[in-house]
DNA sequence: CATGAATGAGCCTTCATTCAT
DNA sequence: GATGAATGAAGGCTCATTCAT
């Protein structure tokens, strides 16, 4: 076992437990126990409870961060490609994180709980990996009297809302496909593309 | 003294609470502090803290219900009128409420905290509130190769972005005719409706 | 339903729940429940929850010393008769109290929570049933070298102590015949009466 | 300050507190002050309050056994000596215990409040000490029409009764020479001891 | 660095008691 | 008298946090 992170192996474990416990069931005893590491030790790493859930929030922010700039980079692929593979990317993430999302979600930091301080850092990691979706749908053919920011928080949005909303099964959840199509193209009747009746 | 509605108080109570508190934070102290009413009454009308939050979201959602079912009457007015008094109605109703609906959202109830008697009463109450809407969009020209359930979970999702990520403050949120309008048109160019620049 | 006797409707639903209820576990709830009386009305006829195990403790023993007064008054019967009916009495009279007994023993009376007034007033009516023993006893051949109420009180915890010690059912309890037996001639070889096997 | 021992001084605070307080008297918080121990440290060594005075029992038991055995040991005694030492071990014993084994009475144990598992466990403990005094008893000429169980029980029983009934100041009590007599004679007339009046 | 026994503040919950009806 | 909704003190128990080893 690698000796050297003791750091990693506390989130690990947290992020585990978050699958299907709330902030409050989430205990340090449990965290210690899945880490396999002294409750003491978690001290070491982090200044207390909220701090760990908060340090899991913003590592959660940067993977995502890291997974979509790869997609950045990719020079020979068509836009709809692109937003297919990026949807299904960030979808992968969400998928089982939802708790994570929720203990630390966007809304959360606005609470008393939080300092200025903590917020004002959880930002600087929200707004790169909004600006990394920015850079993604730049490349495509969107509409230009809506802000970049706008887009690319309601297109995590869906994403959100698609894995909250719909049992959690991948079956019952619309398919990638149309998740793009609507980000594009909406509700409304002029759409241009049809989808098969979902399986 | 008003007879017979401690329930009611109890719940206005955990509501105003919930505006700035976690679950865990909203202690039932402070719920019979606030409602005025001795800690044991809480458990005169609920089984327990869980319940009592279960409950609330319960309310949250016929409250809701009921707003929009008042659209759906209307008759002399324009679909795009009515999706975007419905819009307002709703993003008004969530403002404020995001903890509420984070300590009681969709994905909550998956967690084994809720057992699944539970479950199944909340879900009769989402599935209301969720043809409701339907019942609105089957008004206007959506497209019919998205189950109209799959639309009205989007549209929540919508709102819920709108109220989640935008600070908090209404200045910063985009205002409900884009929201309007991006749900019918999407991101893609050929929408047709523009908007001026956000002020 | 005769509307009289509340007072010994509640106390009946207390001997009952002491069946197989701790002092703690036989709360006052369940008590109005089973006597189908409002909660309030308990304290119509007794002082508090003490009390009302406190008068039913007094209840038990005037019973039981009612019980034994009637074999006092039979002539035409040999002592070994009469302190088998007696024993058997007693016995039935203790089976199935064992909780009442044991929240309200004897030695109970000591504890703090009995003040001086409780006390003395307990003694009166222990004393009674005493000396109604003492009366049977009198009427054989006893030892005079040891007290009558010596004797009387070590006749109870030999009952007390056959509830008590031999699991509950009866089968398993030494037959009545054999305690009076105990009681006259000990356990010493030199008893003159032998018992069949217990079956 | 002692190591590791944290478990006695808790069980001894509880001894302590339960001789003039019944078991919900008997609080936590005073168990803990008692012990000078921090109240967490309970659930360090027990499951439960109850599991506190469980093994409690276990240990009063356990001690009693221990005392008992050493005088099987004894060799150059008559049994008449050794029945007399071994009663007043036991008094001794009870002596200022009655509510702990009023707590846990073998009678307790067939409430709802212990579950199969632990009743089983508390047998075991019991017929240790049974057996143990079954020993004692096979040493003398007792009858051989009662089974040893028997005369073990009601020996016990004797004890009780004596540190029970007689106001718990020892000078009101039978002494022990008569106990002994009386376990092995009954009180018939053909009683062969003669004791002095009661000073 | 790492640990986990110890702590005690504070939570949820119960229940004896009161009192307006 | 009779009731039971309301109360809040107090209990059992948890768990984030500390600190001696």
């Amino acid at each position: 076992m690698p000796r050297k992170d003791k750091r990693a192996q506390i989130l690990d474990a947290a992020e585990k437990l978050f699958k299907n416990k709330r902030y409050h069931e989430m205990t340090l005893d449990l965290v210690a126990k899945e880490a396999k590491v002294g409750k003491g030790t978690i001290y070491l790493y982090f200044k207390d409870k909220d701090d760990l859930v908060f340090q899991l929030a913003l590592r959660g922010h940067d993977e995502l961060c890291e997974l979509i700039r790869n997609y950045t980079k990719l020079e020979d692929i068509s836009f709809d490609e692109l937003l297919e593979k990026v949807c299904n990317e960030i979808s992968r993430f969400f998928l089982g994180r939802h708790a994570l999302f929720r203990a630390t979600g966007e809304h959360e930091m606005r609470l008393s709980a939080f300092r200025e301080k903590r917020r004002e850092e959880f930002n600087v990691h929200r707004r790169k990996l909004q600006s990394a979706i920015e850079e993604i749908l730049a490349k495509g053919p969107v509409r230009k009297d809506i802000e970049l920011s706008v887009q690319a928080n309601f297109f995590l949005g869906m994403m959100r809302t698609r894995d909250h909303m719909f049992g959690g099964n991948e079956t019952d959840m619309p398919p990638i496909k149309m998740l793009a199509d609507i980000f594009m193209n909406g509700f409304g009747k002029n759409s241009n593309m049809v989808f098969p009746d979902k399986k």
